[in-house]
DNA sequence: AATGAATGAGACTTCATTCAT
DNA sequence: TATGAATGAAGTCTCATTCAT
């Protein structure tokens, strides 16, 4: 046993296996959300993660493996993130708001989380959509839910449930864009976005149920 | 006469400096949309061009600088494309409306401007926000403008003018980034997204009017 | 086994780094002295020194770094090599005598080191001045004592003793000069050219003693 | 006749080709002197020179034959200058003192010639060496006839005739030497540094005389 | 006589990835 | 289990050099 084992501050040795991939994973995190993708580098993400390369790729693959897994963790934290938010017993507009605070609240406060999660896996092309893909499902479905529900208690009838689906889609799709947004914007209050977001599903509900809103005045709309 | 003359595409030669700009434009753009700024070589954005890699360097700089004057230039089309898409003589809150649908129209019809400009410039880091911001401050004064004439012709007083400013700032925030979602979602027709945002804005004036929201009942919310 | 395995002399593998940086150091001052550091490429020192070239990069960094090293490593070895040649207790004129030797020894021995160590990182400018401003004032300081002691065996008063740094500088220079002259004139036998600028150390003491040498004859001096 | 023509400042036209040579060596020495042979480029002289690259081509061939016309016309100068130093009416001893004289004025005022002549010229590799071996021998051949003349004075008899050749050849390689390492030291007078070499020659011819010179002290000499 | 336009070739550098221990 | 050692492949960038006008 030589003196150099001795020399850097000493890396704990033989962990189990799902100590290691935790390491990892929150090493690949930080530094994807730092650099983007293409910038991290693996010797990068060994060296935060004390951990050498070979350990990576034997635990988790490639670099785009690597980067997906982070997504899907990132993703299943959100989503419990939110889950816990909506509270049952509430009524479902308030639940709704809740489901948003919560994921704005989580946006804030895991903002390396985000970028990865997002902005990072939007940016880069194919190999990450169908992570991407499958964590909207799995919000658009929650949100679904909520907005069926609001809707009834609104008074919308059965004829237009199936439009509540679309709608949840595009709740998610503009949650997801404006809280990209707000990372720019972090001086605007989470409450305000949240209420904005919370005030555009508002409308979009009431156009199913009463069309209220702005549209061009007849005769000046050429299309 | 040997096969090798002709196996590729004849290039025109000895062209004029500005036409081959416009061509290694055309090409980074295209290439930039397509992987990404990192994935993108210069191998192929000269490729494309149907130019030498020296040219590209003679005439446009590094790539990074390529890539501002890619966003440089896609950004003019677009404020163009607006400016031109208002009539001076409608009513403001029918400039709003077609400067609106001037944008989406452009985004739908130049997706590879808008990736290039938007999505791509987001994501990578410094060197290209100032870009970003140059153009954003455009859009927002434009925008400021139209507002202004809207909620004065909406009774707004002179204490909240302002507040348009902020609310210019949030629709074109807003509008990237639904735009930006948009781009993942294009079964929406335009004309629904475009009056997405119109309402949100209208609400946002009406905000300002008379405060007639959505909010969450008193007794409910915790915070 | 195909007919590739053999197509290059066999690289031994894996060695430990110190050895490879080794290798990787003589390799460069192999190619360095002999086409001179800017047709020097990187290339071609990974094929000489059996070793790829991101193992240089990993191990020596960038061109400039591996010069540097290289004029560090050879400056310690000429030093050393000096010393090695002086002997404490022989009379201080015969340790100038010594080291003069040892330093024409060393460069006719070692062409390629000195080479690179002087010639090469004469003519580059900047970054290299200052690993052979550091060997310099080594070299400096080593024949600044024997100067003393030598022309206090001569009989010279301590008034003067701070004209021996000046000497000593003259005399590295000259040394240095005279080498890389030499050089070119490989047919001139080593003792000679010690010889040479032994008398000229000589008669630059004796200058500092009683200034007799030749001088211009005052009527004829026009300046 | 487009307006373009006039933009620049007016490239002087149709100039008569030894003018335009002229223009580009004195560019070219330029050049060379400040960045070296290698970071000089064929770009940038042709700027300094205010002639476009295809003329340099044309006139002066490619950038080693360039540097080649560049030793050649600096030495020109050189030896011009030496000669016009020495008074052929002078005692041989001042004939030599005046040469050494010019020689180093010469550096002194036309640092960049002798930059591109000496120190460039030197640490390239083979194809200058020619240019600088004509140069030499052309200055051997007039410091012989000095040193022969000289030594004559001091009663040197017929047998040693041939060894001031060798002694001219060394005293043009000090002095190429000599005045290198002074470029990096311009603090020492001109006249002191002349008064080294004329010492280091008198010494020289004095030992083809007598030999009344430091010699180690046999019993100490190893070899 | 003179040049803007154009390029082949090659330099340095870095990265993801894998042996062999 | 764990890693230091090692590299193929690719990318950005620059330069000397030459057409075609």
């Amino acid at each position: 046993m030589s003196v150099d084992e001795q020399r850097r501050p000493a890396r704990v040795k033989r962990l189990p296996r799902e100590v290691r991939e935790r390491q990892i994973l929150d090493a690949a995190v930080r530094v994807f959300s730092q650099h983007g993708y293409h910038n991290a580098s693996m010797d990068e993400i060994s060296d935060v993660a004390g951990v050498s390369k070979p350990m990576i790729y034997a635990y988790l693959g490639h670099k785009e493996d690597l980067f997906a897994a982070c997504i899907r963790r990132e993703a299943s934290l959100l989503m419990d993130a939110i889950a816990s938010g909506v509270r049952a017993e509430s009524p479902p507009d308030m639940q709704l708001w809740h489901g948003l605070r919560a994921f704005f609240e989580f946006v804030a406060s895991q903002r390396e989380s985000w970028k990865v999660l997002h902005r990072q896996a939007t940016s880069q092309g194919g190999p990450f959509s169908e992570e991407l893909l499958a964590m909207r499902s799995r919000a658009i479905n929650l949100v679904d839910a909520l907005l069926v529900r609001s809707a009834t208690s609104r008074g919308l009838g059965e004829t237009a449930t199936k439009a509540t689906e679309a709608l949840a889609a595009a709740l998610v799709g503009a949650g997801e864009s404006l809280a990209d947004w707000w990372l720019d914007h972090p001086d605007v209050p989470e409450k305000v976005v949240a209420s904005w977001l919370m005030n555009l599903v508002w409308m979009g509900l009431g156009d199913l149920v009463d069309g209220a809103v702005w549209t061009p005045t007849p005769e000046a709309a050429p299309e």
